[in-house]
DNA sequence: GCAAAAGTGTTACGAATACACCCATGA
DNA sequence: TCATGGGTGTATTCGTAACACTTTTGC
């Protein structure tokens, strides 16, 4: 029978949608696009696109995403599936919903502007087409859940970093203000984190140490079972 | 436009699988059915069909859990879809995993032996067809964490039970030994459980106080925000 | 010399752990 | 009366939280 197909049963389509996190250095941002085509043409919506036969939904998210924002190469999770029969007017169609994290100012040439895309900070965003505004609730929960037990936060900034903005990306994550010698003594001690011997001096007279993370030793530590807490203290 | 339908876009078929968690009060385990039909006809399989036109996900794995168990109104979350383009080799499918909890005992009659399916320790599992013990491994990663943060190992004991029976159950779950009074203090620090004027005096001369999980009391801490953790100690 | 951000240590409190004996009952 | 499982309390340890001053440097 191998080779035959299932009989009598519906086929559907398959979205999927892509919430797009981004760190600016100051604020956690979502990148939009306006949707040009009905239904809710004109409105905003994440960056979306089909299931076709031959890739998996893995890549499939990841070519709608190169597709619409030029990205390649960043991290990308999946969500979940949503599969209300009346989630798209138009016609019958679940969708998997994956998020992605990424550094904005790294990335700002690739996500150009004829792209149609903008970036939204999450505490305004704009009203959203179908059940999108679910979908983006339940990535930031998941995002906040995931960064305070996986090194996911690197993901939205650049390659080398100060601990202050470290500690800034975790504020805006979880919207709150941590203290920052809890915060240090806490990422530290994680002992992922390697210090570079250059300093970043954009931001203050002194300097600030750029750190990297230590994938290397991280995979190490996983594999021991010990497991990191990344969690904002205070 | 609404009405009409999206063009020359695939549609494909789409499946659900449930893993179904039960509880026999000493070990946690895992419905199987033998799959019946080609391919990988004999071997053991989770509970599965495909979605339908006009049912939502959440609903089509109610129905599919029916039809085959002839269980209702348990609990079930949807894990994640699957995707890769091989999983099924009859038919390019995705699947969507649901979990299950069920008390085994207090469901026994139902889950009848002319649905041919049978109760597997979970370490003690046969050969799955296709990506079903993916399916596995990652629902239970998910009980273990979603148990320990939320009320849900209630679903895999009847109504009332004992606190030793509540200890083994989580004992099963993380395959581990708990300290009897530490798992006390911290279940009945909760304030979540309601004990009742009965005994359960099946298993014990003395006899066991019974309790009921309190859901009012549950759904007030939540809306406090307060976080309860359920989780083992030791 | 002063403004502005980076960096550093210690104390206090509360939660998690480890641990051992008495209780009630039926056989 | 004894075997079996149910039930209880405390001391110790460890991690978390709170908290304020010094350093560097460009202007």
């Amino acid at each position: 029978m191998i080779g035959s197909q299932y009989k009598d049963q519906d086929h559907l389509l398959v979205a999927l949608d892509c919430i797009i996190f981004g760190f600016d250095r100051s604020e956690l941002k979502l990148l939009l696009i306006k949707r040009d085509f009905e239904p809710e043409k004109g409105k905003w919506s994440l960056m979306g696109g089909f299931l076709t036969q031959h890739e998996s939904l893995d890549e499939s998210a990841e070519r709608i995403l190169h597709k619409l924002t030029g990205l390649e190469n960043i991290y990308l999770e999946q969500l979940q599936a949503f599969g209300e029969v009346d989630r798209d007017p138009v016609e019958r169609t679940i969708s998997v919903a994956y998020y992605a994290l990424i550094d904005i100012l790294s990335h700002s040439e690739e996500i150009a502007e004829d792209y149609s895309a903008s970036w939204f900070s999450i505490h305004e965003l704009p009203e959203l087409i179908f059940d999108h505004r679910q979908m983006v609730d339940a990535a930031l929960k998941r995002l906040r859940h995931k960064a305070s037990t996986h090194p996911v936060g690197f993901e939205l900034l650049p390659e080398k970093f100060t601990l202050p903005e470290l500690q800034k990306l975790y504020e805006a994550i979880y919207d709150t203000q941590i203290d920052k010698r809890n915060f240090r003594r806490r990422m530290l001690g994680t002992d992922v984190l390697r210090k570079t011997n250059q300093k970043q001096k954009k931001f203050s007279k002194k300097g600030a140490w750029l750190y990297e993370f230590d994938s290397e030793k991280y995979f190490e530590k996983m594999e021991q079972g010990d497991n990191l807490v990344f969690k904002p203290l205070n």
